[in-house]
DNA sequence: CAGCGGCGAGAACGATCGTTCTCACCCGCT
DNA sequence: AGCGGGTGAGAACGATCGTTCTCGCCGCTG
């Protein structure tokens, strides 16, 4: 019972049914009984359910950011195909079983207009990826401009795949971006 | 009270409350007192919530495609001009006040896991924006592949708009559209 | 050994929400 | 005039949820 496993514990829990199910939709009891620990220490750790949202979205923005970034480094490929390696490990996501949208923008619409931690959880979120996206367009070539476009399509890739439950927009987003890439590189 | 005008003033109060506030978040009395219909008349013409929900996301989806349609309809210029229309109207979409992203996607994300009808709402609309665009773009001369990739720029314009609140997403993504429109027609 | 502080399990509380019911009232008909 | 059916306003009901409290138990300290 040490309280950093169970911090654990908690976090997983809370994560596959705030992510799976929507965050209005699941009550602490279900993260209590999910996650096998007692209710008063779970509000021992996390006082109230909004500190519990924030931690949940805090970590998976983490590790969300870490394994795109880890994946892009481990292709170790030229500048112009570190862009579109970001695609493809956005395939990859869209085919994980209970794939359900990005969870900061499934938050947004759920809780944007009236948590306000939850709206700057996922303007952060956003705002570091796209940070992300520029720095690998740069690095090919690219104008800054050609970055936020080259996000806007891995977005718009993202909502489309959760709603239509297909992997295939994570391919179309990517034969744009390496279109615009070519348009924009090709003045070298 | 005609029970037709009863019918619109709720649906005018719940676009607003639903949209406004997230679904879930508000109440059929909320919807009742800003209706100013009575809690029997609400019940009379949507016998449960998820009626009128229902009603709503309908409603919505009409209204917002046969905006669009007129804005690029009016526009009257040449089919690549029509293309990039649609980003005009994006923009002066994300310009108006209590703007809050796409309705859909807001309720895809809250309600889209334990609620088939939000989630199949949500996808109709997805689709019938997206057979629209294509056509546009086929229109213009380019293949379907590019009319999807162009939706896509616009569904990353919406929700990093919403997200953001800022209207220069539509700008960007009306630029990166025509890059691949031109890319792509340019052997004709 | 006696007492005490913390823990697990779950009941309890107060608020909210979707939905229905009560009750007084008014309208049109005979 | 009298009556029945529908209406408005809001109370009431049952369920759920976030949060706290109770109670019995265990291990530690003097």
């Amino acid at each position: 019972m040490d309280s950093e496993g169970a911090r654990t514990r908690i976090l997983d829990a809370a994560e596959d049914l705030f992510y799976g199910r929507g965050i209005q939709t699941v009550g602490m009891d279900a993260v209590r009984s999910a996650s096998g620990v007692t209710l008063r220490r779970l509000y021992q750790l996390f006082p109230s359910k909004g500190d519990l949202v924030e931690a949940y979205l805090l970590r998976r923005d983490a590790r969300w950011r870490a394994g795109l970034a880890a994946y892009v480094d481990a292709t170790g490929a030229a500048p112009r195909e570190r862009v579109l390696a970001v695609f493809d490990w956005l395939r990859g996501w869209f085919e994980e079983p209970g794939f359900r949208g990005c969870a900061f923008i499934n938050g947004f619409g759920e809780l944007g207009a009236t948590s306000p931690e939850v709206a700057a959880a996922a303007r952060r979120h956003k705002e570091e990826f796209f940070r992300y996206v520029t720095g690998l367009t740069t690095a090919a070539g690219a104008p800054a401009a050609t970055g936020r476009q080259v996000a806007l399509l891995a977005e718009g890739a993202i909502t489309t795949a959760a709603l239509t439950g297909s992997s295939a927009p994570a391919g179309e987003a990517r034969a744009a971006a390496a279109l615009l890439l070519d348009a924009v590189t090709a003045r070298r």
